[in-house]
DNA sequence: AACTAATTGACAGTGACTCTCAGAACGGTA
DNA sequence: TACCGTTCTGAGAGTCACTGTCAATTAGTT
């Protein structure tokens, strides 16, 4: 799932360092469940893996990289730039995101919504994503530049990529527990009908 | 101007605290400039303002919080409930925007522009100012549903309080050099043509 | 089997941040 | 002025994320 499209074989080696990640990150994320992200020490994290700590910082360069890692916007991109080319480039990343959620199974799903609720809940974390968000307007602005064969520089592109990020931004944001007075619907739900409502040109 | 429109008299005490807040700040500033960020400590910064250690950490719960302190949104907040209210909530914010900027005098800009290079260089501190963004969201909303009726928990609203908030991060991103490709525009020129655009239905 | 390159663990060090405690400065009161 | 409770401050010890080095082990190749 990580670098199979081109090898043809994984390699004995390979398979050891991704055995070895994936074995960090499940412990990981187990624990953060269990006693809180601040509460868990890298330390705790590496001995619950059988590995040392220098090799947890081998193989994710921070504590909150183990937790971001998102795979889930370069779906999404890649699904943008394969939709017709009538759409609008609002109505044609809707169509990517849902495209790019239909893509996951239910395992995915599952993990996905675990990470992104530590993720928006504990202040460092959701400080790198919204970090992660302002990279992936850059992303967007190529992606819809070449796309309607205009400038990746061109202001106009930026600002609509921003309006984009920014709809999603307030449609996943589960904070202020707004989220809990909304009819309980999911993630891609929420981004989809935000997404709509930019189409339609943010009617009040 | 920290609490001044309240008490009559600042007291010998707050006075102190104020000029101790005020030195910590100008000295960290002054030694991120010089050396950077990054290789800049808190002893040092506590040495330069002649202050102990943990006296820093009482006026700032974090390195990070000695540059991130914006007075800005508030005041745009604040200019947002005045405008008249047969503009549409993008206008309405634009007109705010303008206003408080131009409610600083030109030391403030110089300030401002220059904690903004900072903010926006360093990853830690762009983090938490994208949080920031965030939160921002969620006061925008609020004002927004004030404004017009209507719940401050409404989806549109929030939506619409993430569009606003969206362009600007877009606009406001001076990174990857594309800021150097674009004719030499100042922070609010570039924030008002992007609300501009906005409020046209975000055209390409 | 021998050789090369990658992976690992032990170790020491830096720096942000927390906590505790004793002393000093302040503001009001007798 | 002298006193007292509150607040502010400095010192020191301790935790933990993160970095760098070095030697030992292991995988892949010839």
């Amino acid at each position: 799932m990580r670098e199979a499209p081109v090898a043809p074989r994984p390699g004995l080696r390979e398979r050891k360092k991704a055995r070895t990640r994936a074995a960090i990150r499940e412990h990981a994320l187990r624990l953060f469940r269990e006693q809180g992200y601040a509460a868990t020490t890298v330390d705790q994290i590496a001995e619950a893996a059988d590995v040392s700590p220098s090799t947890f910082f081998r193989y994710f360069p921070t504590k909150e990289d183990v937790v971001l890692q998102d795979e889930l916007d370069v779906l999404a991109i890649g699904a943008f730039e394969e939709q017709p080319i009538d759409l609008s480039p609002v109505a044609a990343f809707r169509a990517a995101a849902r495209q790019a959620f239909a893509a996951l199974d239910e395992e995915d799903l599952t993990k996905l919504r675990e990470t992104a609720e530590l993720t928006l809940t504990v202040p460092e974390l959701r400080a790198r994503a919204m970090d992660e968000y302002a990279r992936t307007i850059a992303v967007i602005a190529e992606a819809t530049a070449r796309r309607s064969g205009r400038d990746p520089n061109d202001f106009a592109v930026r600002i609509l990529a921003g309006a984009i990020v920014g709809v999603i931004m307030a449609a996943t944001m589960p904070w202020n527990k707004w989220a809990e007075a909304q009819p309980h619907t999911d993630m891609l739900d929420r981004i989809d009908a935000a997404l709509a409502q930019l189409e339609a040109g943010l009617p009040l």
